[in-house]
DNA sequence: CGTATTTGACCTGCGC
DNA sequence: GCGCAGGTCAAATACG
């Protein structure tokens, strides 16, 4: 069952890879509470903010299209930010920027730290299709987080090199279907309007990968979560372009750059794949078992 | 060669 | 003071 877990915790790890290629907004603005009992109540929340979609043949592209002009501004419609609960207490996260600043050396100015300690700590859980956003996150860590089955990706933003924003992405133990996002610090720049060199793409270690799985399965969670889910994450990656390009008609693997490349190209099939892997794992399983 | 990912090591704060 | 946990760094590696 953990490897199960794991499993789906890596879709996590490729769709968020698949943030870094052209994706479509990310809706922000879904409803609190966790609900995420279905999609069409968000869709109904985004109709009464922006009529003119209900007009629309395509309610899913016409959201891709009217949420780009609010790419600049950083969650603006969001009411799902939650407050920062104990566990993730925000003078402790200030504190660690300044140990970061502080150890890049004394040209760090107070300013900076002031601007650190000014970052905003944005919370959002949403579902796994909404983890997409237009920005370019790169993924400089990656943490066993105690208490939870999965583990916390860290990334930070690669489309502006000054750029502190960052970014924390988990499964929520509590409702694995969900991602909790943790945005720290805001983007100096305007979105990316050019995706990075290898965004949307996949690196291809399936070969390295199927000769040299790991075969204990007596890892603590910690263990698991460092080594192995690496390689599980890897093939899952593998298996969702797989699955992706059966989506798209089965035209065999030269065609797997061209699915990648339009990662999101239609948000539907994204919507699709997504919600079959976060709420049909059995479908997963049937499919790679 | 440039960029992304992985992952072990390191640093720091906090609780005991 | 010590151990733990979270956050970050940076070397190794992969890929186009």
């Amino acid at each position: 069952m953990d490897e199960l877990a794991y499993l789906m915790d890596w879709d996590l790890q490729a769709i968020v890879k698949g943030c870094t290629s052209e994706a479509p907004a990310t809706i922000m603005d879904s409803p609190a509470h966790l609900d995420f009992s279905y999609f069409c109540s968000e869709q109904d929340n985004i109709l009464l903010t922006f009529p003119e979609i209900s007009e629309t043949s395509s309610v899913l592209d016409e959201l891709e299209e009217l949420y780009k002009p609010f790419y600049p501004v950083l969650h603006p419609l969001s009411t799902q930010t939650i407050n920062v609960t104990s566990s993730e207490p925000i003078p402790k996260e200030v504190k660690a920027s300044d140990q970061v600043q502080e150890l890049k050396g004394p040209q760090v100015s107070d300013c900076k730290k002031r601007k650190k300690k000014q970052n905003k700590k944005e919370v959002k859980e949403v579902r796994a299709d909404e983890l997409s956003d237009t920005w370019a996150w790169r993924k400089y860590g990656q943490k066993p987080i105690k208490g939870s089955p999965y583990p916390r990706s860290y990334y930070r933003c690669s489309s502006f090199k000054g750029c502190s924003a960052r970014k924390q992405v988990e499964r929520s133990h509590l409702n694995p279907s969900a991602f909790i996002i943790t945005y720290t610090a805001e983007h100096i720049h305007p979105h990316p309007t050019r995706r990075n060199s290898l965004a949307g793409t996949t690196r291809n270690r399936k070969n390295k990968l199927i000769t040299n799985t790991p075969e204990s399965t007596d890892q603590t969670i910690e263990d698991t979560c460092s080594t192995k889910t690496s390689e599980v994450g890897s093939i899952e990656k593998e298996n969702q372009l797989e699955l992706l390009d059966d989506a798209q008609g089965q035209q065999g693997p030269e065609t797997a750059i061209e699915v990648e490349d339009d990662w999101f190209a239609s948000i539907e099939e994204l919507n699709q794949l997504s919600q079959q892997l976060a709420f049909d794992p059995a479908c997963f399983m049937d499919a790679f078992p």
